[in-house]
DNA sequence: ACAAAACTGAACTGTTCAGTACAGTAGCGC
DNA sequence: GCGCTACTGTACTGAACAGTTCAGTTTTGT
């Protein structure tokens, strides 16, 4: 099912490939159960794997935790370069799209699912918060930071402080949804998702969208 | 030092109040390690009390988890009733008392020790987020709304909807800020919050303020 | 003052689980 | 085929911990 030198979706060839069942693994049962319910041997048999297997990749069950989270952050920092990829785009378009892009993200219940592991187990491993802040959250700031910049720089925004708007956007698209869904572990609807959408797009655009009078040539 | 019938800020004497010291413990205990890592006996000890004793009070570690977060969030809900007792000042000070407010409950170590500890273990006590959400957030979103309804009353304000207003202040406020407290563990400086105060008192005022040319009386 | 009720402290049970040891086996280069 | 390395499966060790029991002590009500 695959000849010779093909490149896959999980990187490197045999030997590596089985560290990343582990590591799927172990992320789908730290997911399920949370770190202190789940046992090594059944992320082992998740992974159809010995448990002596994993002890030879991983020095403990901390290290497999760390590696797990620390694969997950960064998978999702590069979804995060997305958000750059919009400027085409009317202006309300696209912070409608970017709206979407955020939606999906925050609300995804496997990043949830992420966001609530990491939250707890801060108290077992403190400099994990740091590390997913930095690259979660901090980088899909600063990506959206730079779209604002962009668009003061076509005459389209007004804006101060490109970060601060950026903030102030996803800080009104989140509301109270993503705080919703993190603790009633319920999915938002669509109609949610739209209303809290436009009204965002709105409220910004009102905001520091620039005066028409000085309208596109 | 306790003479007669004086009540003093632990409820009733003393069968129900050895209740309070194992609480009160369990909340330490809980807070300081997670659910997970607590053990009982650590937590009898922190009480100054027998293992057996907790035993004959709450049927498990579950139970005596369970009472702990019920009570917090009983003595959380009452501490956000002074929302409303904001009246009598005018609106952007008014405005600025709240964000201070707001601030103080969501930032204060505790509470985000609180919050980390029910998002933990949702998996566990899947109720819980629910109980938790309706007896804090919703509830000084509630009292703000209530207190944005009085002022469009007043004609100090223009909003559509006092609710969604409500929550676009509160959102503008939180910014990152309560994101990474809860990550990283570190304390918010007066000068940050002081930045979030005014920059959300401001745009919260340019988005809703009535224009002054119906200026007051 | 005295009996009943509640509490202590410490030992004990039973279970769960991380981590290890090892004997046997599959895969792979040569 | 030969030998080497890596993997499996299983069984084991040792520690941690929830929950119980109980003999002896303190507290409380009357």
């Amino acid at each position: 099912m695959n000849p010779a030198g093909e490149v896959e979706h999980e990187p490197r060839s045999g030997a590596a490939r089985k560290t990343q069942r582990i590591v799927n693994a172990a992320l789908q049962v730290f997911l399920d159960t949370g770190y202190g319910a789940a046992t090594v041997d059944a992320i082992a048999s998740a992974a159809g794997v010995s448990k002596a297997t994993i002890y030879t990749r991983f020095a403990s069950k901390e290290a497999l935790f760390a590696a797990v989270i620390e694969r997950e952050c960064l998978a999702c920092s590069k979804r995060m370069a997305v958000v750059e990829q919009a400027p085409a785009l009317e202006l309300s378009q696209a912070l409608r799209e970017i709206a979407d892009m955020l939606l999906d993200i925050i609300l995804l219940p496997r990043n949830l699912a992420i966001q609530r592991l990491v939250i707890a187990e801060l108290p077992r491993f403190p400099e994990l918060g740091r590390t997913f802040y930095d690259r979660g959250p901090a980088i899909t700031l600063k990506n959206l930071a730079n779209f604002v910049r962009a668009r003061v720089a076509r005459g389209e925004l007004r804006v101060a402080d490109p970060a601060v708007a950026a903030q102030h956007f996803i800080s009104l698209l989140r509301g109270d949804i993503q705080w919703r869904a993190l603790m009633e572990q319920m999915a938002v609807s669509d109609t949610a998702r739209r209303a809290a959408r436009e009204r965002t797009v709105g409220v910004f655009i009102q905001l520091y969208g620039a005066p028409p009078d000085v309208a596109r040539p």
